[in-house]
DNA sequence: GCGACAG
DNA sequence: ATCTTGTCGC
C-alpha cells in the first residue's frame, strides 16, 4: 500500500506538536470516498518486557464482517507514551503493518481518537492523512472534551464538547454497555462514522475491527512471552 | 501548585 | 496500554 506522505519519525515534544498543528490542517471532516468493500481494523499492544509493539491489521469484507487478510509486526519502541503524541509511537509500526498489506482498504477503524484531541489530530486522524484513507477514531475512553452520558439503548449518542466544538459521539453499541468514543479521523462525517461504527458492531461493544485486531495482537504477544520463558528455563 | 491524561 | 494478584467459571 502506497504511503502518500511522509515525515520522520524522530522529532521532540515540541516539534511532533508543530507537525501535528500542521497536518491537522489537511484533515477532510466530509464523506470523500467511494464504495467501501473492506474495513480494516488496527490495534497495537505493547510487551513492556522487551519494549517491543506488537501492531496488527485485520481486513475485514464490509458486508459480511468476515477476515479476509490479516497482518502483524513487531517492532521496537521509539517513543515514548505522552497523552496527546500517541501516534508518534503507534504509527511507525502500524505504517510497517499496511507496507505488507495486499488487500488496500477503503475505511479504516483505529484504537484511538481522530479529532477528538487536543490539537484535533489524534491517531487516527494522522494516520488517514498520511494514507489518504477515510478513517474513524474509535475509543475505548476520553481523552478530551465534556459528555452527558447517551440514553441506554444500542445506537443513542450524546456529542462529545471541547471549547464549544462537538469534537465527537459517545455512542452506545450495545444496551445497558459503557459507551464508546467516535470521532472522524479523516474523509468522513462524524454521523457516517456512527453508522459505520454501529453497523461494525451487531454483538460487541467494540467494533468487529478492532475486537479481530485486538484478538490478534494479543494472541502473538502471549506467544512472544510464551517463547521468552522457554528461552529462559532453557538457559 | 494540583489533577487529568487515547494506548 | 502492561504487570501482579486473586477469584471464578469452564
Amino acid at each position: 500500500m502506497e504511503q502518500i506522505l511522509k515525515h520522520t519519525w524522530e522529532l521532540s515534544e515540541a516539534d511532533a506538536i508543530n507537525l501535528q498543528q500542521e497536518l491537522s490542517l489537511k484533515v477532510i471532516k466530509e464523506d470523500h470516498f467511494a464504495e467501501i468493500n473492506y474495513v480494516a481494523g488496527v490495534d497495537v499492544a505493547y510487551s513492556k518486557k522487551d519494549d517491543k509493539l506488537i501492531a496488527a491489521i485485520v481486513i475485514l469484507n464490509a458486508t459480511s464482517l468476515t477476515i479476509v487478510e490479516s497482518v502483524v509486526v513487531v517492532d521496537t519502541a521509539h517513543f515514548p507514551y505522552i497523552p496527546g503524541l500517541f501516534s508518534f509511537r503507534e504509527l511507525p509500526p502500524i505504517l510497517k503493518a499496511f507496507n505488507q498489506l495486499k488487500t488496500p482498504p477503503q475505511l479504516i477503524v483505529c484504537d484511538g481518537q481522530g479529532v477528538a484531541h487536543p490539537r484535533r489530530f489524534g491517531l487516527a486522524s494522522h494516520l488517514g492523512v498520511l494514507l489518504d484513507i477515510p478513517t474513524i477514531g474509535c475509543g475505548k475512553t476520553r481523552l478530551v472534551g465534556e459528555f452527558q452520558a447517551p440514553e441506554q439503548n444500542r445506537g443513542a449518542i450524546a456529542p462529545l464538547v471541547d471549547n464549544g466544538d462537538i469534537i465527537g459521539n459517545v455512542l452506545r453499541t450495545q444496551e445497558n454497555i459503557k459507551p464508546i468514543f467516535v470521532s472522524i479521523g479523516h474523509r468522513i462525517s462524524l454521523a457516517t462514522a456512527c453508522e459505520w461504527i454501529l453497523k461494525l458492531s451487531p454483538k460487541y461493544r467494540l467494533p468487529e475491527t478492532t475486537r479481530q485486531a485486538d484478538q490478534l495482537v494479543n494472541r502473538v504477544l502471549s506467544q512472544i512471552q510464551k517463547n521468552m520463558k522457554t528461552e529462559e528455563s532453557g538457559t
